[in-house]
RNA sequence: GCCGCAGUGGCGGAACUGGCAGACGCACAGGACUUAAAAUCCUGCGGGACUUAUACUCCCGUACCGGUUCGAUUCCGGUUUGCGGCACCA
């Protein structure tokens, strides 16, 4: 009888095994092949590892140990993204330096993965609020600074009314702050900006070049949000001032019956004199600056808006005169600020319309419902009517026509405009990185000197936002004043720190030498290391950090401080881990299930198991306390396999077949995502060797050959046991050879008009006709009636169709 | 609202490129072992009809409605429900 399996002590010696032997440590041997994997790393939380943490992590460890055993020298890193929000406010709550919340929540995650044994290389942890770090990220920001995509903007923040202090979107709950209920508004405030816009067209041109799953890229190309169109300038009846719009639909310029501009725009207040309902205006304005851009454009809500009284517009192509109007669903932000509303062929201009009774002229013919019935319709095909010299063309050629007719007479261009905004990257907050800016009353805003960098955070007594919307740094007079590295006069630091992002934007690099004095990384090591051949990482993280990251990679490859122009080359995403009710975890939910104890109970072995076999690695999944035990009882069958051993060093016969066809089945699983199937293919194997009560040492060894990557301590103990030599995680991957995954006899399906009928048995080379007589054969008296058609697809299925 | 994703047995899920729907696991039921229980092992397990019952056979079945096809979980059009993101949570 074999020892029981005692998940406990095995699993803590071999982890000091693993961290005696140096077992993961990343070579620097540049000769041989490299390959990068990477998974996004966590925000150390007071809350310590989430369950659903060890699912990516898991997933690209299987690849890792693979990778290696495959011969490839793999940087599989791991850090802490350790800025942010919450450890800020357990700060302020607690009294406790966001430092030592850092630390200890740490140590605390640190300790946490390391019993789950993953092969991560820790002697390359990074941790973004180290100065050592953070040096670099300001470095980069300065670059940012010097190329002229870093400058100052009033942008909006939420400001709590009664805490006086700017809010994050999180902290906002239906318009009123999270902490005291009272109002929030949107404040203006002079913040740092990112030029990101500037990358918008190499952003979505590269996709091009990299290997993400469809759906990130799609992500990523609507995030940015491209449109063609043109900006038309539709002048102000009486005044010297254009009014410029941006539209997609430059081809219903005719169909213009009003303009609406944002409730911030210039023209407002530039004509205040004039604006008989100026004072209502300002209200209407007032009314808009509560809500968020999100709230704003919300088709669904009930349109508003007020006319400008005192100024008229005239539509350029037919010099009518159309009134102006303010509505707070068209964004400053987005485009001029200003639209021309076509309301037969746009939905919120048609909401807009029928509530203010404004007149709609159909100028797309072909629109499926009447324009009086109920729709606009975006009708991207139709024969343009009511436009003059556009009448009778396709909204394609009306588009080139009126655009070339626009030019002519310079009163538009062809424009192409991106959803995508400059990144806001200021924060009024204590824990992020400080801006490495002075700001000199002569010189302006300037850069200090990158000798001084990094730029430390004081220390400071409170971390509390002051109650003018400036950040906790503002109250540090001492750290705040400094000289102008430019003029040696009197200047003040930036107090804003940068968002949490920033650090996120360029980990991947560190790791590739974390220790360097001198540069970011050596050159050499990101020549050797980059691209990221597979970054990992969640669904939510699609759009914005991997936007962000890409920016600045970019960036730097034009600085050439990195090789490539790609980060990653290949991105996929997981699904959530949630509660065994289906709902997201969270402590009030009560659904909460802690790691430790799964690891403690079943083993981490079981946990790593159970997370891969849950189900699609990239859709969500439930958590169940009897799927864990069912992956424990496979681990105990794979484990009491030493029962039925015998010797061979050669797989069986009988077996031969099912061992090469599990071999490919989990080495192409393990690189397509699909572990639950991989492991399936597993389970079903040794289903097989209990069936024949026998296994013996190639078949075995091989077994867990495949399994170590999924569950590495008990397949390395059972290596030891089987006495094989060295070391299961050093071992070479399993070979198949494709001829002998392939049976000779195959099952087929008989089918008459597509249903199954009958099942036979035939080689599997045989040819139409011989399968098509078997089939027939099969089905016997079953088959009645003309016979119309004769189908065989080849290894599948034999259909009959008669009549 | 906009963008993206998903909906398959009692449950988690599988099905390569349009070809036997339900692999593998869980739960459950019956049996073996046991003084007993747990553990373990064996067998069964989508729904319905026929049948004393089993076997056999037949019908229905992949959210809903419709289409294309010899054949649809898979492709197309529409509807609906759930999840993720929406720029200061990370």
């Amino acid at each position: 009888m074999a020892q029981p399996y005692n998940h406990k002590e095995l699993e803590q010696k071999w982890q000091k095994v693993w961290d005696d032997e140096r077992a993961f440590a990343t070579s620097d041997d540049y000769s041989k092949p490299k390959y990068y994997a990477l998974v996004e790393f966590p925000y150390p939380s007071g809350q310590g590892l989430h369950v659903g943490h060890p699912r990516p992590y898991t997933a690209l460890d299987i690849v890792a140990r693979k990778r290696r055993m495959q011969g490839y020298n793999v940087l599989y890193p791991m850090g802490w993204d350790a800025f942010g929000l919450p450890t800020e406010n357990y700060a302020i709550q607690n009294h406790i330096h966001p430092k030592i919340v850092t630390k200890n929540n740490v140590e605390r995650f640190k300790k946490q993965l390391h019993s789950l044994g993953y092969s991560f290389d820790w002697e390359r942890e990074i941790n973004t609020t180290d100065p050592d770090y953070y040096k670099w990220t300001q470095w980069i920001f300065l670059k940012l600074f010097k190329a002229g995509l870093a400058y100052k903007s009033e942008m909006p923040i939420n400001w709590c009314t009664s805490c006086k202090v700017g809010l994050a979107n999180e902290e906002v709950v239906n318009g009123s702050c999270e902490r005291c209920g009272s109002e929030v508004v949107r404040k203006v405030k002079s913040q740092w900006m990112l030029k990101i816009t500037e990358y918008a067209d190499r952003l979505i041109q590269d996709l091009e070049e990299v290997d993400y799953i469809e759906r990130v890229k799609t992500s990523q190309k609507n995030w940015i949000g491209k449109s063609q169109g043109a900006e038309v300038d539709f002048s102000i009846s009486g005044k010297e001032d254009k009014l410029r719009v941006y539209t997609t639909r430059p081809d219903t310029l005719f169909g213009a019956t009003y303009m609406v501009v944002s409730p911030e725009h210039p023209i407002i207040d530039k004509y205040r004199e004039e604006i008989g309902n100026y004072q209502e205006l300002l209200e209407y304005r007032e009314q808009a600056a509560k809500k968020s851009d999100f709230e704003r454009t919300e088709l669904a809500k009930d349109k508003t808006g007020v006319m400008i009284q005192g100024l008229v517009a005239v539509n350029p192509v037919n010099d009518k005169e159309i009134p102006i109007w303010i509505s707070d669903y068209v964004l400053m932000t987005y485009g001029t600020g200003a639209i021309m509303a076509v309301p037969a062929h746009d939905e919120r201009d048609w909401d807009f319309a029928k509530k203010f009774d404004m007149p709609i002229i159909e100028v797309v013919a072909g629109s499926p419902v009447s324009v009086e019935e109920a729709v606009y319709t975006d009708v991207a095909t139709g024969t343009l009517v009511n436009s003059e010299f556009l009448n009778g063309l396709s909204v394609a050629d009306a588009k080139v026509k009126i655009i070339e007719f626009l030019e002519e007479k310079g009163i538009g261009t062809a424009k192409t405009n991106f959803k995508l905004r400059d990144w806001v990257f200021s924060r009024q907050r204590y824990w992020g990185e400080p801006i490495p800016i002075v700001n000199c009353e002569k010189c302006g805003y300037v850069a200090i000197d990158e000798s001084q960098l990094p730029l430390e955070l004081p220390e400071v007594e409170s971390y509390m936002p002051t109650d003018n919307g400036e950040s906790p740094l503002a109250a540090m007079t001492e750290w705040m004043n400094t000289t102008c590295p430019c003029c040696g006069g009197p200047a003040v630091r930036e107090t804003d720190t940068m968002p949490q992002w920033a650090g996120s934007s360029w980990y991947f690099l560190r790791y590739t030498d974390p220790a360097n004095k001198e540069a970011l990384a050596s050159k050499e090591a990101l020549n050797y290391w980059l691209p990221v051949d597979w970054y990992n990482g969640g669904m939510e993280h699609t759009t914005l950090h991997l936007l962000y990251s890409r920016f600045w990679h970019k960036f730097l490859f034009d600085e050439k401080v990195v090789p490539t122009k790609e980060p990653y080359q290949k991105r996929t995403s997981h699904g959530m881990i949630l509660g065994s009710n289906g709902e997201k975890m969270s402590k009030s939910r009560g659904n909460v299930v802690n790691p430790d104890e799964i690891v403690e109970d079943y083993g981490a072995d079981t946990l790593r198991t159970y997370e891969m076999f849950i189900g699609a690695f990239d859709l969500s999944a439930s958590w169940s306390d009897d799927g864990v035990k069912g992956c424990r009882r496979f681990l105990d069958r794979v484990w009491k396999l030493q029962e039925i051993l015998v010797e061979g060093d050669s797989y069986s016969d009988d077996l031969v077949t099912k061992m090469h066809q599990t071999i490919k089945k989990v080495s192409s699983d393990f690189e397509n995502l699909k572990f639950n199937t991989a492991i399936a293919a597993m389970m079903s194997l040794i289903n097989d060797f209990y069936k024949k009560n026998q296994v013996n040492k190639a078949e075995y060894t091989t077994l867990i050959t495949l399994l170590n990557p999924v569950a590495p301590h008990i397949t390395e103990e059972l290596w030891q046991l089987l006495g094989n030599e060295g070391r299961v995680y050093q071992a070479q991957w399993p070979q198949y050879d494709e001829a002998k995954t392939v049976e000779s006899m195959i099952e087929i399906a008989v089918q008459v008009n597509g249903k199954t009928k009958a099942v036979v048995k035939v080689a599997a080379d045989i040819d139409k006709e011989s399968a098509i007589k078997a089939g027939k054969e099969a089905l016997g008296d079953k088959l009645s009636g003309n016979i119309i058609k004769e189908i065989y697809v080849p290894g599948k299925i034999v259909n009959i169709v008669v009549k």
